[in-house]
DNA sequence: AACTAGAGTGAGACCAGATATCACTGACGG
DNA sequence: CCGTCAGTGATATCTGGTCTCACTCTAGTT
């Protein structure tokens, strides 16, 4: 099942029409990069109003279709999500996501559930880095100068 | 040595004035519940431009005065902070929140660097639950309705 | 004490991301 | 075929934040 598809089936099994106009949100949605911002589907998305674009990508936000992205200048970008709970880890020079579930936060939880006493419900983590070929870049670039 | 003198102190130390203007802003946000928004700043501190309350908070945030702080919503809020690298343990009910240190990320950046090749440079993290005064209350309803 | 460079200030314009309003459209069930 | 109601889109508005620019204040220099 394409991607399109897998959108269009759960909006509708959710009772959403999957108008023309939602129809274009998702086709600007999926054309997008690693993550990006409402604007950025804006643009993609020419004919649709705007309100509709963020109507569009609010509902998709909430079938779990989409998920934030915490920049670590604090910028919340958005992104393709067709599975639940997970992390991101971004590369700051190229913007490159890797998605990750193994975020063994138990240990944490059970530690803070000692020392607080709140019963903990949620966390989000976003881990930042450098990906290899940026990192290659970046020697080879420092090389050249030295 | 009190907050303020604590704040006044780091800003002169690295060359910025403690203006009338910036002292009441510090003043302001001292005043502040565990975590606030600019708006809640700037209505705190009257007699100061609204470019001035951004610029001194931007400022405090620059020498790790003050912090920002994701909630589950996704707003970003600001909380005093006079130390390092920390996280916070936020209470959906009551906005209480708990700093804590022990992320114990060791293991999953070992894990990360292993199987994406990223050089991992830094991590965000906030824990969400209920703090324990809040759950009470919960359960104390709960009775009284059932 | 007067001078001056430069940090800081504040009114206001502007910008981005997002929501609210409201008249309209168009798909579907009866 | 009609009524209903989800969805639409133009537009206004809001919020959080930056930019600009003329101004002020202050610390250091003569």
């Amino acid at each position: 099942m394409s991607d399109v598809d897998l959108i269009i089936e759960r909006m509708e099994m959710r009772g959403h029409r999957v108008t023309a106009s939602r129809r274009r949100v998702i086709d600007a949605v999926l054309a997008q990069a690693a993550h990006f911002t409402v604007d950025d589907v804006l643009r993609g998305a020419r004919k649709v109003g705007r309100a509709t674009v963020f109507r569009t990508m609010k509902l998709m936000l909430d079938l779990n279709l989409l998920c934030r992205i915490l920049l670590d200048d604090g910028a919340l970008h958005y992104r393709l999500s067709t599975r639940g709970h997970h992390h991101h880890l971004v590369c700051r020079d190229c913007g490159r996501v890797e998605d990750f579930t193994t975020c063994d936060v138990k240990a944490l939880v059970r530690e803070l559930t000692r020392s607080t006493d709140y019963e903990i419900e949620g966390h989000w983590l976003e881990v930042y880095g450098r990906c290899h070929a940026c990192r290659l870049l970046k020697t080879a670039q420092e090389a050249a100068v030295g």
